[in-house]
This record gives structure tokens, sequence and C-alpha cells, in this order.
DNA sequence: TATGACTGCCC
DNA sequence: ATTCTGC
DNA sequence: GCAGAATGGGCAGTCATA
């Protein structure tokens, strides 16, 4: 059959041909004008008025075959059709002759006769490729007739009331069709300029329309204007204070698409199919095979399935799947197609439950339960590495990487936007319970995992879910905009999900699978499932960030051929924190002390550097490209465009290890500094020259992982040391200070320097050392210490999450205001009691309850503790108006009671100190 | 237009 | 970030 | 000693809504 993949837009290897790539291709279809499809290839096939129109979208040169509609044409030995698709004017779908075989590529289409474009036509094809933007059957649009007389009653009762009315829709296509609509109504459209520009080439191609005039600011009183969705909130309609806005689209069936919007009303006239004429196009074409495309594809997909069409979503990640299939002629199992065709057969309801062994996506989360029933590593190992061994090349990359918590790769920066908020909301959408119910079952778990669990159990039909589907459902997540796109998504899919099932899906979403299980173990279970080293998997995943792609690696036996190179980011290493100078020293003595001689003396000397309080950062540079990415391994390139310009001026291509500050001369910046260029987006330059001089930023570098095609992470530390003291440095780049040190007294000594610099404390490494990436190893220490502590009450306790679930484990705390002897809340913490104590305060919390709100309850103010921190600053977060930087538990104060704890003017006079201190002087780098 | 809730990502 | 705990 | 789990403050961006 003929193959068809897709990368940014269909590609068919063996015609070389493209149908609307989103990049310049050498070759390619292009269906309409739409600005999405618009992009400089060499040589392109177009109908005549799409020609006509790129020409005004694209200027430009290129060679164009301009075909007519409905005629056979030969085209680098490829002989082709084109057949109107009624999607906008001009736009086409692309029939192909391949020997014995034929194919119809929609484009964008629709089978309702629009006003401004072509009637479709269709031919019967053996393979569809078609879009399927509206692929889900809540798209049902309402007749064409009543949607153009709402808009014509909108316009007038708008005109009535004295004010505008304002119609968004595209420029080209969507804009027309509107203008056709008000032919004869006695009103008259006002067209924004992009709408004008694209409306005169309608009618040098022969398109007539009503009369309407072009906008001008004074004159809008009494007309109906027409301008695209981009147009909203712009300064133009801004200035037009009495207007009532309607948003003309599909997508106006959601219910929510006025918010969403952001306008008045919104009406359902489309350019694309609805879900009936998507399923009706189907049955016109009689395919032996369906490509979806765009929009609800997978899920379009899977209803034609249930139909007995066979049919993939085309989408990057399916492109294994598409190929296997194509080139093995065999359908891939899919229980979904299985149960439904089954269904069909028995006459039976669609939605009809079906035992739950066929769920794919049930046998994983069977195994996440049974990796949780047991605490022993060894046990979740074998478990987990049993069932890898089971899945397909397909399945074995996506889910190891759901037992690491993730739905996308860590080196992925998708994110899904779904947060514990999202989920409660979807729970209770998906299954009708009321609220009271909904919140006992919530407060009995204090885990949304098993939440979920008791919520959906007896609520759902369930049905049965893939893998593959899975992952689909994530990249919708991921691709829906606006938390209400997305609660949509997930409430359609907790509906026919069984509790076990939308359990594990919580879990995903979360990114805590609680189950005693995370990337370490899953590494060692990829290691047996495969029998390769661990240590090859664990280098393999330090590497690709990726432990999906790991395992597919550890399946083929290719782990060995990962390796170190730019622009694929790396774990760094990390350091174990310790307590004293005298600790560290120790650690070191006994690694040394191996004969049992004189450790001091022959103790060789270890490296020690200042502690920057900024972001670690891992830059790679080659000739042409600098990248830097955080600890996470997120791209945070854009965040420092000035530190990419300055690295342009290194003679090597490198990648560097460090720290990006907050740093300007004579100036004292903090991480709080810092931390307003982090989150910024990477858009506009203008942004960032502010962003830049406000707070400038430096790059400290202090480690070299990679010099000129040489991977030096197997290279001593103080051999790495000596090739980045080599490096000729650009401006705003620094080398990190590295001091020896020969006994405690040294490092201590070393770390009060590094505090007088006003860092943040002291790194302690071993000169010998390797690079050991994502480590907290015992090669690198880090030595900080507590600003100051204050001895604060309780005031208030709420339980505690997962195992904490039934104790008080999180503590708000306050200082005392002297001037009203009130109690003023300052933070709050939990680290640093151990279970004991913890068990102990909930006892006492219990019976010193003042008011109980469920989780949270305020308490009598008798128990003390003592509270260490980084720094304090003013803060909103608190009544007292400061917050603490790493509050944690020291101890409880036994011996003291509510009357001697510290004061709030105290805490301020810490404050005070802390905010001096960083102003006195510069901060010492190098 | 302004604000607060939510999310993700830094420490 | 910090800290504690079970293997 | 390691890996896991449960917890802190603050910022920017987005979206929903007053």
């Amino acid at each position: 059959m003929i193959e068809v993949r897709y990368e940014r837009g269909v590609y068919l290897p063996q015609q070389n041909l493209w149908l609307d790539p989103w990049d310049a291709k050498p070759f390619a279809f292009i269906s309409h004008a739409h600005n999405d499809h618009v992009a400089p290839h060499e040589e392109i096939i177009v109908s005549q008025r799409t020609a006509r129109l790129l020409k005004s979208r694209l200027p430009g040169r290129r060679i164009e075959h301009i075909l007519p509609f409905g005629e056979k044409r030969r085209v680098h030995g490829l002989d082709l059709m084109l057949l109107p698709a009624g999607h906008i004017f001009g736009s086409a779908q692309c029939f192909l002759f391949l020997g014995n075989e034929t194919l119809l590529y929609t484009g964008d289409f629709k089978l309702r006769p629009g006003k401004s474009a072509e009637q479709v036509q269709w031919r019967e094809a053996d393979t569809l490729i078609m879009e399927t933007t509206f692929g889900l059957s809540r798209y049902r649009f309402p007749p064409t007739q009543q949607v153009v007389d709402q808009i014509v009653s909108f316009c007038r009762e708008t005109i009535e009331a004295g004010e505008v009315p304002v119609l968004l829709g595209y420029s080209l296509g969507k804009a027309q069709e509107i203008l056709c609509s008000l032919d004869g109504v006695g009103l008259t459209p006002m067209l924004h300029g992009s709408v004008y520009q694209m409306t005169r080439i309608y009618e040098q191609l022969g398109q007539s329309f009503c009369k309407y005039v072009r906008y001008r600011a004074n004159d809008v009183a009494g007309k109906v204007l027409i301008c695209p969705p981009s147009a909203n909130r712009s300064h133009m309609l801004e200035r037009i204070p009495r207007k009532r806005v309607a948003m003309i689209s599909g997508w106006a069936v959601d219910p929510n698409a006025v918010y969403r919007y952001q306008v008045d009303a919104a009406f359902p006239l489309s350019d694309h199919a609805d879900y009936d004429d998507l399923i009706r196009y189907v049955d016109f074409v009689r395919p032996r095979r369906v490509f979806t495309l765009h929009g609800f594809a997978a899920a379009f997909a899977c209803d034609l399935r249930a139909r007995g069409v066979e049919a993939w979503a085309l989408t990057e990640q399916n492109q294994m799947e598409l190929h296997l299939s194509a080139a093995d002629n065999a359908l891939p199992v899919d229980p979904c197609a299985e149960v439904s065709r089954t269904a069909e057969s028995t006459q039976g309801s669609f939605h009809k439950q079906v035992s739950d062994t066929r769920s794919e996506f049930l046998a994983f989360a069977k195994v996440g339960e049974a990796i949780a029933a047991t605490p022993a590593k060894l046990e979740k190992i074998r478990l987990l590495s049993d069932y890898l061994r089971e899945l397909t090349s397909e399945q074995l990359p996506v889910i190891t990487t759901y037992f690491t918590g993730r739905a996308f790769a860590q080196s992925d920066p998708r994110t899904l936007q779904v947060g514990w908020s999202v989920i409660v909301r979807t729970l209770q959408g998906a299954t009708k319970i009321d609220d009271a119910a909904f919140h006992s079952i919530a407060a009995r778990h204090g885990d949304t995992g098993k939440t979920a669990f008791e919520v959906l159990d007896a609520r759902t039909t369930p049905r049965p879910f893939t893998i593959v589907e899975s992952r689909e459902l994530f990249e919708s997540l991921h691709r829906a905009r606006g938390p209400l796109a997305k609660a949509q998504l997930l409430q359609d899919r907790f509906s026919i999900s069984s509790a076990r099932e939308g359990q594990y899906i919580v879990k995903i979403l979360t990114g805590d699978l609680r189950i005693g299980l995370r990337e370490g173990l899953v590494e060692e279970a990829i290691a047996k499932a495969f029998d390769v080293p661990l240590d090859q998997v664990k280098q393999a995943n330090m590497l690709l960030g990726d432990i999906g792609e790991t395992a597919a690696l550890a399946l083929r036996n290719e782990v060995h051929q990962a390796q170190l190179s730019l622009f694929r980011p790396i774990k760094c290493m990390l350091a174990t924190p310790l307590p004293s100078a005298e600790s560290v020293w120790q650690r070191f003595v006994d690694v040394g002390d191996v004969d049992g001689g004189s450790a001091l003396a022959t103790q060789p000397a270890i490296f020690l550097e200042d502690k920057f309080d900024g972001i670690r950062a891992q830059l790679h540079r080659s000739a042409d490209r600098v990248e830097i990415y955080s600890r996470d391994l997120r791209r945070i390139t854009g965040q420092f465009p000035e530190l990419v310009d300055q690295a342009t001026n290194f003679q090597e291509k490198l990648i560097v290890d460090g720290e990006i500050i907050a740093f300007e001369e004579g100036r004292r910046l903090t991480f709080f500094d810092l931390q307003k260029r982090l989150g910024r987006k990477s858009d506009g330059e203008d942004l960032f020259a502010r962003a830049a001089a406000d707070v400038p930023v430096a790059f400290v570098a202090f480690d070299l992982l990679w010099l000129n095609g040489e991977s030096l992470l197997r290279t001593s530390l103080r051999e790495r040391r000596a090739r980045l003291s080599e490096v000729r440095l650009p401006p705003q780049f620094q080398i990190a200070k590295v001091v020896s040190a020969r006994s405690a007294a040294e490092i201590e000594q070393a770390f009060r320097q590094a505090r007088r610099h006003l860092n943040e404390g002291l790194m302690i490494k071993d000169p010998e050392s390797l690079y050991l990436p994502g480590t907290r190893g015992m090669f690198w220490f880090k030595l900080k210490k507590e600003l100051a502590t204050l001895d604060v009450v309780v005031v208030a306790a709420e339980l505690g999450h997962g195992k904490r679930n039934n104790v008080l484990s999180d503590y708000t705390f306050a200082v005392r205001d002297e001037t009203t002897g009130g109690l003023l809340r300052i933070g709050k913490a939990y680290s640093g009691l151990t279970d004991a104590e913890i068990a102990e305060l909930t006892e006492h919390f219990k019976q010193n309850t003042l008011a109980d709100h469920g989780r949270y309850r305020e308490v009598k103010p008798d128990i003390v503790l003592e509270v260490a921190f980084n720094s304090i600053q003013p803060s909103a977060r608190h009544a007292s108006g400061l917050a603490l930087r790493f509050p944690r538990i020291k101890a409880i104060r036994r011996d003291k009671n509510v009357d001697s704890i510290d004061t709030l003017q105290y805490a301020h006079e810490l404050a005070a100190r802390d905010a001096q201190i960083q102003q006195s002087v510069s901060p010492e780098v190098a």
C-alpha cells in the first residue's frame, strides 16, 4: 500500500510529495491559502484561485503547477486531479492515481454549500487522508440558515441599542462568508483592512458581494464591523466604546466559547465539516483505510474503527505504527476496534461495558498497584521488569515514562497545565457526584489518586483504553488551550474509565505515582528486563533525558550507543549537604585513611569553591548555536539572550556547567532579582532589553564537561578544571575561583570567606572525582548555614498527604506582635521532625483544637518550635508581613511556652539585617 | 481593565 | 530547596 | 548510602471573572 508519513505535514515518500507541509519543501501540494499552509516551497501544486491568493500572502518566486478542478493531469510523472474542497475560495482536495490505487487528501473541507467557496466534490478512493478538526460528536452545527439568522438578529439588536456589532472571523474565507450572509438584509458591512484586502482579491477573481465599506474609525455607527479574531481587544476596537463583539467559529458550540474568546456572543458558522459531515464523507468516499489529521484525530479514528473502518490518527508519534502496519500490510492489534466490532455485530450498545482485562491501560495500572503493594525494592523491580518484557516496542517507551510519573519525557518541554483544580472539577463533572459526597471522599484520602479511584468507582461506564490512546490523551491535553478545554477532554475520558484507570491517569497528571518507585528503580527494571548492564542504562538515560528512549535502546540492545553530545543536556552532578566543616573533612579523611596512618599528613588537598545563589545552568556552544539548560533540562536559552550573544565569542565548542547569577559590579543583586527573569516569555526583544537592564546576569562556570568533540565526563575534576582555566572567556562569563584545603579549619575559614563575599555557602569537591551526572554522590558536598532561628508557636495544623494522610504533619506558626500582644503567622514547615514526633504532636493537637475545618484546624498556641531558615524578607503571604526561605523545624522547644516566643519586632530586625547585608557590598565571584 | 486562582519551575 | 525513613 | 516521599517561598504566565 501507499506509504503515508507525517512530519509537520503529510508526506508520501514513494512519490516524494508533501501535502500541506508546515516547512519549506521541494515539492508540495497546497490545499488552500491560509497562512499555516504558506511556506516558501520550491515547487507547488495549487488551484488557480489559491495561486492568486498566495501571491498576496507570500510574494516571491517558485514553480507553480496551477491545475483546474476535476481534470486529471500529470506532474513529475504523478497522475493527479484537484477537486473542490468547499472550505474557502479556491480550496482544493488532491486526488492521486498511484498505479492501481487511489488516494484522496481532503485538506480542510466542508460539505455544506458555502456562499464564497466552491461546492465540495468527491470520488471514491482506497486511501482517505482527511482533516478532523471537529472530530468529536459534540461538534454538530445547527443548520446554516438558522445561524445566519441569529447573526443578523444579533447585528440588528445591537444597532437598535445604539451599539456597534463586531463580527470576528478569519480575514480569508470566514469574513467573506459572513459578508455574503449579510447580503440583502439591509445592513452595511464595514471591513477591517485585512478583510478588505482579501475581499478585493475575491472580486478580481469573479466573486461578487453586497455593498460594503472599508473601515473608517469615525464612521462605525450603524455599520456591521467585520474583523479578524486577532483584532479583538486591539487598539482599533478599544476605541469603539459601545459595541458587542461576536465570534463566528465552529468552536462556538463549546458552552464556554464566550469566555474563551472574551466576546459577547459566539455563533457556530464554520468552514469545516462538523462531526456528522465527517462521518458522511467517509461513507461517500468508501475508503479501505483512513488517516485522520488535525483536531480530534485520535478520537475520530477510534470512532471510525468502531464503525468497522480501518482508521488511524496521523501524528508524528504514529510514524512507527504506520510504517510497520504499512510494511506488514496488517493491522496493529487494537482492543477498541475489536470490542466495538463485537458490540456492533450483536446490535448492542457501543458503550456496553466489556471485560476490563481488554484494557491495556488497566493492565498498566494493575502493575502499578502490585508494585505499590510491596515495600521490597527488588520485588518492585522484578514486577516491573516482567511487565516491560511483555510490551510492544511502541508501548515500552510510553509505559516506562509513565512509571517515572510523567506523561512526557524529562527532556520534552511540553507541559499539561492540568493540576489539582482541573482534576477535581473533572472528576465531579464525569461522575455527577454531589459536592458533599465528593468532599467527604476527598477529605478521607488527601491523595488525589485515591480520591479519583473512589469517586469514579461504579460511577462510570468503562471502555477499553489502549496505551497509544492514553498517550494521545496526554498529547491532546497538552495541545488544548485553557483549563476549560482541558477539563472537557479529561472529563470525557474519566467518564469511560474504570476507577483504577482514572486513578493512574491522575497519578501521571500530578507527576506523583506514590508507589515507592521512581526513575532509579525504573532504570533497574529496564536493565533487568532486557539483560543490559545497569550502568549503561543509567548512562543512556542521563544522556538522553528520556527513559522511554532509553528503554527502546535497551530493547534493541543499543544502550551503549548513547553519547554525550552538544545540545543534548545531561543531568547535573549534585552535592550532598553536610552540616559542618568538620563533618565534611571527616568524609575525606575516612576515604583516604586506608592504611591507618596519619591522615592529615597524607591527605591530598581538596577543592573548595564558593556556592553561588543563582540557577544551575548548562551551556552548550557550537560555532553557530548556543543553548542554555536548567537543572531539570529545561531549555532556558530564551531567558538570557545577552549571555547567548556573549557565548558566541567563545573560541571553542564546549559544554560548561555553572550558575547564572544576578550580578553587577558595585551592586548587590539576589536570587529574587534573578527569579524575575525566569518565567518570562521569550518573545519580545524589548521586554528583554528592559529585563537585562533591570537584572543583569553573569554566568559563573565551574566545570567543563565537553570540549571540541571530546567528552570530559570520565576525566578528573582536577583535569577538567585545568582545561576550563585555559578557555578564553567572553564578557559576562567568569570562572568560579577554586582553592585547595587540607584541614577542617581551612574549610571553615573558606566557608566564612564565602559568606563574607555574600555567597550562599561553600562547595567542597574531590579533585580526583569524575563527573557523575544526576547523582548526589559522596564526591561533592555543600556547606550552608542557617541565617538564624526563631522560636515560634504553632497556631494551625493540617493533615498531610500520602503516607502522612492521617497525621497532622504540616504546621503553621506565628510570632508575637509586641504592640498588640497578638500572634501573627510567619510561615509553615514540616521538615525536621521525626515520624514519632509528628505522631506525638498529632495527638496533642487533636486534643487542643480550637476550630476544626476538616483537613485543617486551628490549634491552641502552646507548642513552641525552633525554626531555622536561610533568609527572611517582606512578603504578603503571611499576616506578619514576613516570610522565611527554606524554613525547617530544628527542635520542639518543650522548655518554652507561648509567652517566651520571639517577637515580630525581632523578626523585623533579622529581616532588616538580612536586607542590609544584601546591600552593603558587591559580592565576590572569582 | 484589574485581580485572583492555578500551574510550572526556580531555589 | 530540606529532612526523614526503609531497604 | 541510596532512593523515595513529603514538605517550604516566590515569580511569571494564563485564564476566568468581577
